[in-house]
RNA sequence: GCCCCGGUAGCUCAGCCCGGUAGAGCGACGGCUUUGUAAGCCGUAAGUCCUGGGAUCGAAGCCCAGCCGGGGCUCCA
């Protein structure tokens, strides 16, 4: 709904004809109204305000109510007004919303005049001018909306089974798992600060994009490459779980007037992208659930195929608190490495879990790091799968916290939160899966079981590596947290845009920069040249504020000498190499990693400024 | 969404308290220097001081509203 919000010395209106077939029938005497020193607010209801009357008209109420306080008048003219929107909701909607807010503010003590729904009106209109006489709002059913706060419980899971109390927890903690329990369990304040890996990310030419809504990224050359990267990985990992996969590619928004889609987004909450066309209501989606399941309930299954999995990389849309919003954490639009398991029963959900849960682990752990983890279940799911969960948490070496949620209420039966302690100690979710029983009958997936019955498969939900911006703030993370060690802050030397850089101390050594640089290339190393007329001094600390793990200085000492100084940025020394030993050690520091050609000019004095750093 | 802090040159920031001609470093550009492992020297150009409104003879500065960013809260299927 859209109002605006007249302060007037003085207004009146005549109904002239009427505007459409629904037009609230009138009285003479209601025909026409003149006011003086009233708050007029022009009234669009729009599209969308019929999912929720009550909230609209409150949330309006309450903004209207506002501003009349403010400006102190206790006259108010509620005006229906189509012209404040494009898109407008059916005069059937429109209709109540408008009664119910006149209604409320009478109740808050207003002297409340409204004029009839679906005429042409004629008016008079003098507005007071001062800085708050004119005022125009959006109002949606979203913000008063506060959803029933979900009564669950909190308990710690000890690797040897045991159940004990959050609170009891910390007086032996595990350095990480502390935090979790303290701030998911015990609800303890964070920290806080301002996180340096912001300034890492611009550093790649990964920031907001201030030419779209608040919450989406953009990503410069560098960062499109690291993107592209980590976006091969998440395939390649998925595809080691040793599953039959199939990659399928969709489209990002969905008709909320399919009925699945619709209990879906119900599902989701407030948290809604959509986007209205023409006449159509549409849901951008929020992982690739949509648009995988749509696909696979046209497929035959037969229990000789399962389990088996769908991927794909999904942009997907989350309408998250303004306030809320975190580069590469939390963002309104996300790249989702979607895979979904369908399975058997549940107890091969089961063993494909723990696949799962193991591959989840492992990544984590060749970055160094442990994930501390909360598993949201139900108590009956944990009573009746103990053993299940004891396997679990096996893997993680260390309690997790468990979640009890009410029976009922999600459609998943277990719900695996994989977080980090971030370089300020706050727990950040980064990969996740859940054992989904509620979808397939939703969405009309099926499988013939082997005595020809029909049986809807439990559907694993994942994210090995996160998101893939998700992934990119572990990385980054973690060179936040080398930096704390009094480490130079680097990248895995796979995801480095430029992996080799060679700094010709003079125009004389260019050929042989450039000869080297081909022998490179051929190895699939990304390397460049730095032919700019600077000072060597200023080349290699250009190199190094850039975070390129190898800088090779070729001047006249190194002509026919068959070796060259290296800088490694990992040991923070200068290294004779030779070619072969460089691209040695280039290729075991990045085997079983993707990777893509440069796809930069090879000498950066034909390269565009774009570099900020 | 709520609360706190911030927004000044392409970038990082000073100036704001106490109103009176718009500042620095880096970068870009031009010249000198021909360079050996984290900033060589000199010069030039460059700003709707976030936007809109208000009070004032006069606003980057004070007041109000909004937008954007950072932090905290709430939220996190």
């Amino acid at each position: 709904m859209r109002i605006l919000l007249i302060h007037s010395s003085h207004f009146e209106y005549e109904v002239r004809d009427r505007a459409i077939e629904e037009a609230e029938p009138t009285s003479e005497k209601e025909g026409k109204d003149s006011i003086d020193e009233a708050l007029v607010a022009f009234c669009s209801v729009e599209s969308g305000d019929e999912r929720d009357n009550d909230a609209v008209a409150s949330n309006a109420a309450r903004e209207i109510s506002k501003v009349a306080s403010t400006v102190k008048v206790k006259n108010i003219v509620v005006y229906p007004y189509a012209h404040l929107s494009s898109n407008l909701g059916s005069p059937s909607t429109a209709v109540p919303i408008l009664r119910k807010l006149a209604e409320l503010l009478v109740s808050e003590g207003y002297n409340v005049r409204r004029s009839p729904f679906g005429y042409y009106k004629s008016f008079k209109l003098e507005c007071k001018g001062h800085p708050l006489s004119e005022l125009s709002k959006t109002i949606t059913a979203e913000k008063e909306r506060r959803p029933a706060v979900l009564e669950t419980r909190y308990a710690v899971l000890e690797t040897d089974g045991r159940l004990i109390e959050p609170r009891e927890y910390l007086q032996h903690p595990h350095p990480e798992f502390r935090f979790l329990v303290e701030k998911e369990a015990l609800r303890r304040e964070l920290p806080g600060g301002e996180p340096r890996y912001l300034e890492y990310c611009r550093k790649f030419g990964i920031e907001w994009e201030p030419y779209s809504d608040v919450g989406h990224m953009r990503y410069g050359p560098e960062g499109t490459l690291i993107f592209e990267l980590i976006t091969d990985y998440a395939w390649q990992k998925a595809c080691e779980l040793g599953l039959p996969l199939l990659q399928v590619r969709g489209t990002n928004m969905f008709d909320l007037s399919i009925p699945a889609v619709r209990e879906h987004a119900a599902l989701f909450g407030d948290r809604l992208y959509e986007v209205g066309v023409e006449e159509k209501q549409f849901v951008l989606r929020y992982a690739a659930c949509h648009q995988q399941f749509s696909m696979v309930k046209d497929w035959t299954l037969s229990y000789r195929q399962l389990p088996f999995g769908t991927f794909e990389l999904a942009d997907s849309y989350r309408l998250e608190q303004s306030g809320e919003l975190l580069l590469c954490f939390r963002v309104r639009k996300l790249h989702m490495p979607d895979l979904h398991i369908y399975c058997r029963d549940l107890e091969d959900a089961k063993k494909a879990s723990m696949k799962v849960h193991e591959k989840i682990y492992s990544e984590i752990r060749k970055l160094g790091r442990e994930y501390v983890s909360i598993y949201n279940t139900t108590r009956g799911f944990f009573e009746q799968n103990r053993d299940f969960f004891a396997d679990l948490v096996k893997v993680e070496g260390k309690p997790v916290l468990l979640n009890f949620v009410p029976d009922g209420v999600f459609y998943w039966v277990l719900n695996v939160e994989y977080t980090i302690i971030d370089a300020l100690d706050r727990p950040r979710e980064i990969a996740t899966f859940q054992i989904d029983i509620g979808n397939a009958e939703r969405f009309g997936i099926a499988y013939i079981d082997h005595d020809g019955s029909r049986r809807f498969p439990p559907i694993i939900h994942t994210a090995l590596i996160g998101t893939i911006e998700r992934y990119l703030f572990s990385i980054f993370d973690c060179a936040a947290k080398a930096e704390d060690r009094g480490q130079k802050p680097s990248l895995p030397v796979w995801l480095s845009p430029i992996q080799a850089r060679i700094v010709p101390v003079t125009m004389d050594q260019l050929r042989d920069a450039n000869r080297i640089a081909d022998e490179l290339e051929k190895k699939d190393i990304r390397v460049d040249i730095d032919d700019r007329e600077e000072t060597v001094q200023k080349r290699v600390r250009e190199a190094e504020i850039s975070w390129i793990p190898y800088i090779i200085v070729l001047g006249q000492k190194e002509a026919g000498a068959g070796s060259f100084p290296v800088r490694v940025r990992a040991r923070g020394t200068v290294e004779t190499m030779t070619l072969d030993s460089l691209v040695a050690e280039l290729r075991e520091q990045t085997k079983d990693y993707p990777f893509t050609r440069s796809p930069f000019p090879r000498t950066l004095s034909t390269r565009p400024g774009y570099r900020k750093s």
